[in-house]
DNA sequence: AAATGTTCCAACCGCGTCTTG
DNA sequence: GCAAGACGCGGTTGGAACATT
């Protein structure tokens, strides 16, 4: 038995919002607030309601009509800010996104998607085709979007030290230290021992050497990244020093140290 | 000028977590 | 303690705008 509908799908409205729609949630939620309950706001709101799900409506109005929203380009301070917070605790949008007030997770996981990503391993990419001749640029491109981001990004310690969990509980979101359920989870910002965390480690060697047609040729390079893949880093300013250092920790930019701190805090 | 490809972003979807009764 | 409902999050998609051929 799946879960319930948050509303009926047959009545409520997609797509787009009309101007209109976009006046009729500002000037209800700016007089009464939400009420607490996005579900039912859309009946009450006006004399007939508003045709729309209760989830699209507090989503058009945290992403786009909330009045402190920040539209416009990112400042290259906010880019180095997403990169280094992306690097440090992965695709968790919404933490990042309270380091950036007038930010909505929606934008800057869009612009991440769209833009940072592409200027954060586009360099490494320019530099992997010099020494790769085979393959079209497409494949390359591919190649790098998918695995190779995603496995730098684990390099960088997310997967194996920071679960959803031990986020939200640093985080405080839970009200409460993390320490209850005696596993200690091991900042991928505080310096380990060697340049990767061990269990990451453990598993690329494990995967490399599998015997999947064509997957140990591909760990064997991706894997190379400790050094590799952290120069395109370089031109971030928070990330100088990265690639020589035996210490992971990328954290040069105040605004990261302030926000890495204040996860240590809890 | 038309066709095709690419980029960008708003919005949707599904699922995990939290709250409430 | 449990179940139902609501919230919040991250991944994904659709389509408009723009660029290239």
């Amino acid at each position: 038995m799946g879960r319930a509908p948050c509303c009926d799908k047959a009545n409520v409205k997609k797509g787009p919002w009309s101007p209109d729609e976009d006046a009729l949630l500002r000037s209800y939620v700016e007089q009464h607030g939400t009420g607490g309950n996005w579900i039912t706001l859309p009946q009450k709101i006006g004399t007939v309601g508003l045709k729309r799900c209760g989830k699209s409506c507090r989503l058009r109005w945290l992403n786009y009509l909330r009045p402190d929203i920040k539209h416009g380009g990112f400042s290259e301070e906010e880019d180095n800010l997403i990169c280094s917070l992306y690097i440090s605790i992965g695709s968790r949008w919404s933490i990042i996104a309270a380091h950036l007030p007038g930010r909505t997770d929606n934008d800057i996981k869009n612009y991440w998607n769209t833009k940072l990503k592409k200027k954060l391993f586009g360099k490494q990419r320019t530099d992997r085709r010099q020494c790769r001749s085979i393959g079209t640029a497409k494949q390359e491109s591919d190649r790098f979007d998918d695995g190779g981001l995603g496995i730098v990004i684990d390099g960088a310690g997310q997967n194996d030290f920071w679960t959803s969990t031990s986020i939200r509980e640093l985080h405080g979101e839970v009200g409460e230290r993390s320490s209850s359920d005696g596993v200690s989870y091991q900042s991928p910002l505080v310096a380990p021992s060697s340049p990767l965390p061990q269990p990451l480690r453990e598993d690329s060697a494990s995967l490399a050497s599998s015997s999947l047609p064509g997957v140990s040729t591909d760990l064997d390079e991706l894997f190379q990244f400790d050094l590799v893949k952290l120069e395109g880093l370089d031109f971030f300013n928070g990330f100088e020093g990265v690639k020589n250092s035996n210490e992971v920790s990328p954290l040069v930019c105040p605004s990261v140290v302030q926000a890495h701190n204040e996860l240590l805090q809890w």
